[in-house]
DNA sequence: AACATTGTACAGTTTTTACTGTACGTACTT
DNA sequence: AAGTACGTACAGTAAAAACTGTACAATGTT
């Protein structure tokens, strides 16, 4: 973590504030159903001055070897963390995404794209057949409204994930920013 | 569900068309971080055409009351599900939120809220240490460097989380279906 | 007051998920 | 080509989460 120049009490100081916070990071990371020692490994990630390979990662996390590697694959999957390419090292190397308003938008990007389309899909499939079974039973009273019932909940079902998928686009483009600004950090300049 | 006046066969259709449906639902609410066998329940509510009781939702879902009493409180939690009063009935009856958008607003005042809060809370308490511990030190060029490093990024933080509550504000508050406008559902009228 | 019904706390079990160690394929080095 | 270093697939183990059955408190009924 490029502080083991400092003597060992300070060092044991810094060590002590990042922790809580990488403990609280990780522990909140389960909003994007990453599980606690990978948000874990992403927030030690946050606080190392440089990239770091998979050894050093265990070494820190004191954790295997190959859990290092399934929680920066699983990170690397949603954009938190990059690969990063130094010459002269075989090792590979990561290192987080600093911009966390785009980790943001990936995630959704990603993960409620994916399910949007999902839903959307299986919906109007779901409405073909019940518009099907509708028209050979148009005799059916009881049947008809039944299904008039369900369609009308699928098509609202529908509208909501359009709007949803507007929502992620408005994110993904940028827009979002523009209603909601970003503020420049407070503090010392 | 309401549809036990359909001939067998009629009824076998509907449910099978409800059961992808309701599967979808279930699978992608672990976006929410609501186990699947809960979003199933929510999907089961979903269609049923007036509230249920726990014993009937442990009949459909071939599950134990208990299991039925959990996951009603988790949806209860998340305000996805609303208890329901019906004179008569010592059971306690409950349906699905209809209004999905609400839902979605919801779910991010609840959990993400909760989670941006106690991050800020976190990152606030670590910077004035940080200053504490800098102060104390501030001959040591290393320490110094490093506390800075630190600052800078936890104040970047810090930042992000402030714009996060502006977005789940204008969740909330509803503005941001000015920028993004809910569209009626597609279909006949 | 005795009885019945309902929801849930809690302990125990089952199922799922996370983690580890070994073994191996790939790619670089000599 | 043989040797070495690296990342990951895979099988087994440990830990966590979901689920069930029983017991009981709260509330309503007779």
């Amino acid at each position: 973590m490029g502080l083991y120049h400092l003597d060992d009490e300070r060092q044991a100081a810094v060590h002590k504030i990042r922790k809580r916070v990488i403990e609280n990071i990780g522990r909140n990371m389960d909003l994007y159903g990453i599980p606690v020692s990978t948000g874990h490994l992403y927030g030690l990630l946050y606080f190392a001055d440089k990239p770091m390979n998979l050894d050093e990662m265990g070494q820190e996390m004191k954790m295997s070897k190959t859990s290092m590697s399934t929680g920066v694959r699983t990170l690397l999957d949603y954009k938190m963390v990059n690969k990063v390419w130094e010459k002269g090292s075989r090792k590979d190397l990561y290192e987080v995404e600093y911009d966390w308003y785009q980790s943001f938008v990936d995630f959704f990007d990603i993960k409620w794209r994916k399910s949007v389309e999902s839903n959307i899909h299986v919906l109007r499939k779901a409405l073909d057949e019940t518009e099907k079974l509708r028209k050979a039973h148009e005799d059916d009273e009881e049947l008809t409204a039944v299904l008039q019932e369900d369609q009308a909940k699928m098509r609202e079902a529908v509208a909501y994930y359009k709007w949803l998928e507007r929502l992620i686009d408005t994110l993904v483009d940028g827009e979002i920013f523009n209603y909601v600004p970003k503020e420049p950090p407070e503090g010392k300049i």
